[in-house]
RNA sequence: GCGGGGGUUGCCGAGCCUGGUCAAAGGCGGUGGACUCAAGAUCCACUCCCGCAGGGGUUCGAGGGUUCAAAUCCCUCCCCCCGCACCA
């Protein structure tokens, strides 16, 4: 057995102590500079996480063989909140979150403690992390090593440059914000907070401010998410044994008396509104009194209805028949129901009298969608809650998809426009107002507590809602590479819908607001330009570890030398004064700068696309010049174990060291590789490493064996000549997948299709133990194992050395195809057995010939190769006979000709090649027999079986004994 | 709801952009065989249906359409997954 565990940390330390993977400025080389999100470490990275650093490390080790001069540095993320929350959590001894740390991320006991102090989760796991990784062999460049927040001061010094950059160009502002809140505790609720619900969006009802005439002014705000339907209102809804109140609601500096339920007042009372409630009462109370409404003056009739809900937006509902089931339904009841009428009081008449008014065309319907809705689904009354609630659904979606609006000044829009328009009109003439809430009432916090939707104010935010920027963003998308390229139009959507993203918040670790230190920037917004810091950090790191650095001198007119402007001496003179960096200093920064950037390539998991990947883009575009753009994002997807999502609450998780330390990290990241592609996921499957694991034994084996053979320049034989044409085609798609970040399909080429080759050669030649066959595989090996090498980089260099090879596989040259290796003739010719033994055993099986001892074969006759040529040339039948009957000698055999033209046309069999089908047959007649265990005669004069005649080329005729 | 991506032969998963060479790569699983005392590993063959001569038939979410020809192009419908933000 392969003693797996020896061979790569022999590399590992061979090629740390070389210092092979941290590249200085060489102006002779292209170079290469890729970077991949950097984890967050709140624990272990697991095997999906193994994925999403691979890609990156094998491309980067393929550019490198390619001559490229390659940046793959490596810093770590410990920005935001979780990380506090979970040292927190162990505080209070939560047995959850001690579940996951001792069973799951199996964290040593007296160091679990010691998380108490988030500093101590982030030391623990930042060096697991840079073990891992160097476990896993990738070629990481640590001198460029860094940690986010204030507890890595010069990464701060330059988040907060960014920061003061996007301000200065009026990118950061302050607003106004909704957000979850628990209203008990007093904290906003992200999804980690919340404990049922996190995923219930926020509605923006619209209020619409009917009047109720009551010697004073009330409104009477009905709540809808339909606002263009006022038009059509017909009466109003209250439930009258909820409890309603009325309010002095104080917004600004307006004061209004509003009736909402008493809900709504408490609910408001969160959204920007001081509430003081002046009155409590049943809704019946107002039940039989008349409103106006405020858009058409029309003076309308409150009436009961039990499907209000007080506990839904205001409690206020508007009834709209003509389009809102619900509202039909209710009609209906109410003038079933007397004794309810009689009780408030109202005159049966005012409903019979009542008209429904139409709003909205919508073909498949007459002039009253919700009715027609109502009658084809069989409603039987308002408690009818299911079907009512499936009509309402269909008749909102037709109608905002396909209506159109009927009333003027609106007539003719589509309702989806007239909706949006409708609502602000009113709201710019203070006759409606807006109001968050829940689409589903139980949203519940780890607290808790009943979450309310609460407006913040001076909330910092990142406005990515700019339209320059927004142009500019689509300019840079515009010319980037996206891997795969069908993620481009997620790219474009999200820079489309982008607003105003908050960008601090006031708890977790961080870099403070510059200018607002009460504030820490949030984990999305301080990871978006630090590959360009990279270039910087290693000289930073060495100005650390003299001591000679004081990150306060790192001032923003040091950065914005280093990467926005021109290279200038008498700046660098002038800045070296102020910061105590020396010039050659601060000179070496800016050229690293200048060197690496722009960045060629960013690599991370899908999930990123809508938030990081993106601001990514805008991040850039705004600060740096247009050259120092970058210029390609690369996206793979997510891993699950054994078919199972892989959660750490649930301890269904592998740890990337773990299944190092099982299995290797080569037969892992081969393994990860060669399962799947682009944005698709893999599934991890124990059973199939372990296989692969014997795999890569199995070509650790061949090569070694190779080793030993020498490379002499001997003529080949048809079928040595084969393995190398074969062993081109490898190279050359191999390669193209890889310049493709097509790593699956790479595998395939580089390691399965090259094995199954080797295969059929060895099986081809068995027996053969010659000078040229030894050279073949010799040749074989070494390009195999540079194929090879940025997958399973350890075991490559192991062969590499046995080879005899110069210096590192790592560094050595990347194959390529050799010109005179390709040989299509010959792999035609290959094939062209490869058929014959499987029709053969066609034959054989199908017609029973179990005592069959003879295959008499017949190849093609010439006239039918001309024929075929001349046809694959033609393409058509008339013009393929009209040209071969033009030949006498063709002439003779018309009827058989004609037949064969057609065939060929039947079957498109156009792009012949010829080959010697007799010479094939010849040299591969021990091979065929031993395969077939048939004697076989070729080509005899005897037509046996009266097969000859059936003979085509490439396809040659059988007749069996 | 909005936005993005998908539905392929037992399963996973290529192919579809650039229609034909696609019954449709590869892997897994299954069946049979070689090897072995045996197991494992390895290797070989088969794995939609029919077929006593290498052939034929029916398939690629459903239904239409374009075409000499569609898994591949167009339309309609059904279903699934992901994101919708202050959270890494």
């Amino acid at each position: 057995m392969v003693d797996f565990k020896t061979i790569e940390e022999k590399w590992q330390t061979r090629w740390s102590q070389e210092k092979v993977f941290e590249p200085q400025i060489d102006k002779s080389k292209p170079k290469f500079y890729i970077t991949v999100a950097f984890p967050y470490l709140s624990g272990h990275l697991h095997v999906g996480h193994a994925r999403t650093y691979t890609i990156p490390d094998v491309i980067a080790r393929f550019k490198r063989m390619q001559g490229y001069n390659v940046l793959f540095p490596m810093a770590w993320h410990i920005t935001g909140a979780p990380i506090v929350g979970i040292a927190e959590r162990i505080k209070h001894r939560d047995p959850q979150t001690i579940y996951v740390y001792k069973e799951v991320y199996k964290v040593p006991e007296d160091i679990l403690w010691s998380f108490e102090d988030p500093k101590n989760i982030v030391k623990y796991f930042m060096k697991a992390a840079k073990e891992t990784f160097i476990k896993a062999g990738f070629g990481v460049d640590w001198s460029r090593e860094f940690h986010t927040t204030s507890l890595f001061p010069p990464f701060s010094k330059f988040i907060e440059w960014q920061f003061l950059t996007l301000k200065e160009k009026g990118l950061v502002v302050k607003g106004a914000h909704r957000v979850r809140w628990d209203p008990i505790v007093g904290t906003a609720l992200g999804d980690h907070d919340i404990m049922e619900g996190e995923d219930v969006p926020i509605l923006e009802y619209v209020l619409i401010k009917f009047v109720l005439k009551d010697g004073e002014r009330i409104y009477l705000p009905a709540a809808t998410l339909r606002a263009e339907t006022v038009y059509g209102v017909t009466n109003m809804w209250l439930n009258p044994e909820a409890t309603y109140v009325k309010a002095k609601i104080k917004s600004g500096d307006k004061e209004e008396i509003w009736v909402i339920s008493k809900e709504a007042a408490y609910k408001l009372s969160f959204q920007d509104k001081e509430i003081e409630i002046i009155e409590e009462f049943k809704g019946e109370k107002l039940i039989g009194r008349w409103v106006e409404n405020p858009v058409t003056g029309d003076e309308i009739i409150i009436l009961p209805a039990e499907f209000v809900d007080p506990d839904n937006a205001t409690g206020v509902v508007m009834s709209v028949p003509a389009h809102a089931p619900f509202d039909h339904v209710a009609i209906e009841d109410l003038k079933k129901n007397t004794e309810i009428l009689m009780k408030y009081d109202i005159d049966p008449r005012i409903l019979e009298e009542m008209s429904y008014i139409s709003l909205i065309s919508l073909e498949g319907y007459g002039e009253f969608p919700a009715v027609e809705e109502v009658e084809k689904l069989g409603v039987k009354d308002q408690k009818d809650i299911e079907k009512l609630e499936q009509a309402t659904k269909t008749i909102y979606k037709e109608e905002f998809h396909k209506g159109v609006f009927k009333i003027e000044p609106y007539k003719g829009m589509k309702v989806s426009e007239v909706k949006e328009r409708i609502a602000k009109d009113m709201k710019e003439k203070g006759t409606a107002d807006m109001m968050y809430e829940f689409a589903d009432k139980k949203v519940i916090s780890r607290f808790g507590n009943r979450a309310v939707v609460k407006i913040l104010h001076d909330q910092w935010f990142i406005d990515y809602g700019n339209p320059e920027w927004k142009e500019k963003a689509r300019e840079a998308l515009e010319d980037m590479k996206i891997f795969p390229e069908s993620r481009r139009n997620q790219f474009k959507a999200v820079i489309e819908w982008l607003d105003k993203k908050a960008c601090a918040r006031k708890i977790g670790l961080g870099t403070p607001l510059p200018w607002d230190k009460e504030w820490v920037i949030e984990s999305l917004s301080d990871s978006t330009i630090y590959m360009a810091y990279y270039t910087i950090s290693r000289t930073i790191n060495r100005l650390r570890e003299e001591n000679l650095l004081n990150p306060e001198k790192l001032t923003p007119e040091l950065f914005d030398y280093i990467f926005l402007m021109k290279f200038d001496e008498e700046k660098e003179r002038e800045l070296s004064e102020k910061t105590g960096i020396s010039r050659e200093v601060i000179r070496e920064m800016k050229e690293e700068f200048e060197y690496w950037y722009p960045l060629d390539w960013r690599c991370s998991a899908k999930d990123l696309i809508p938030n990081h990947l993106t601001f990514f883009i805008f991040n850039h575009v705004a600060i740096f010049r247009k050259e120092h753009w970058p210029k390609g994002i690369a996206v793979n997807g997510f891993g699950t174990l054994e078919g199972q999502k892989m959660s750490k609450s649930k301890g269904n998780v592998l740890n990337f060291l773990d299944a190092i330390e099982e299995n290797g990290a080569d037969v892992v990241r081969l393994y990860i590789m060669g399962l799947a592609e682009h944005d698709s996921d893999f599934d991890w499957r124990r059973k199939e490493v372990g296989k692969l694991r014997k795999q890569i034994e199995r070509f650790y084996d061949l090569i070694s064996e190779f080793s030993s053979y020498e490379n002499k320049e001997i003529e080949p034989m048809d079928i040595d000549k084969w393995m190398l044409h074969r062993l081109n085609v490898a190279i050359k798609e191999a390669t193209a997948a890889l310049e493709e970040f097509r790593t699956r399909t790479a595998v395939q080429w580089a390691f399965y299709n090259i094995l199954n080759d080797l295969r059929w050669y060895l099986r081809r030649t068995e027996g053969r133990d010659d000078e040229a066959k030894r050279a073949t595989l010799r040749k074989l090996a070494e390009v195999w194992v540079r194929l090879m090498a940025p997958f399973t980089p350890h075991i490559a260099e192991e062969l590499w050395e046995k080879l005899g090879g110069e210096g590192f596989v790592s560094l050595t040259k990347w194959p390529e195809p050799v010109p005179e290796w390709w040989n299509e003739t010959i792999e035609l010719e290959e094939s062209y057995i490869k058929g014959l033994i499987d029709d053969i055993k066609e034959i054989i099986s199908v017609a029973r010939l179990e005592n069959a001892r003879r295959a008499y074969i017949y190849t093609a006759e010439e006239w039918k190769w001309r024929v075929a040529e001349l046809v694959a040339e033609k393409r058509d039948f008339k013009a393929s006979m009209g040209e071969v009957m033009k030949d006498p000698e063709m002439r003779k055999r018309g009827k058989e000709v004609s037949k064969l033209i057609q065939k060929l046309i039947k079957d498109r069999a156009f792009d012949f090649k010829r080959i010697d089908e007799e010479k094939a047959l010849k040299q591969a007649k021990d091979f065929i027999e031993s395969e077939i265990g048939l004697e076989i005669i070729i080509n005899p004069d005897e037509d046996k079986g009266g097969k000859k005649r059936q003979a085509m080329p490439m396809k040659p005729a059988v007749f069996i004994e």
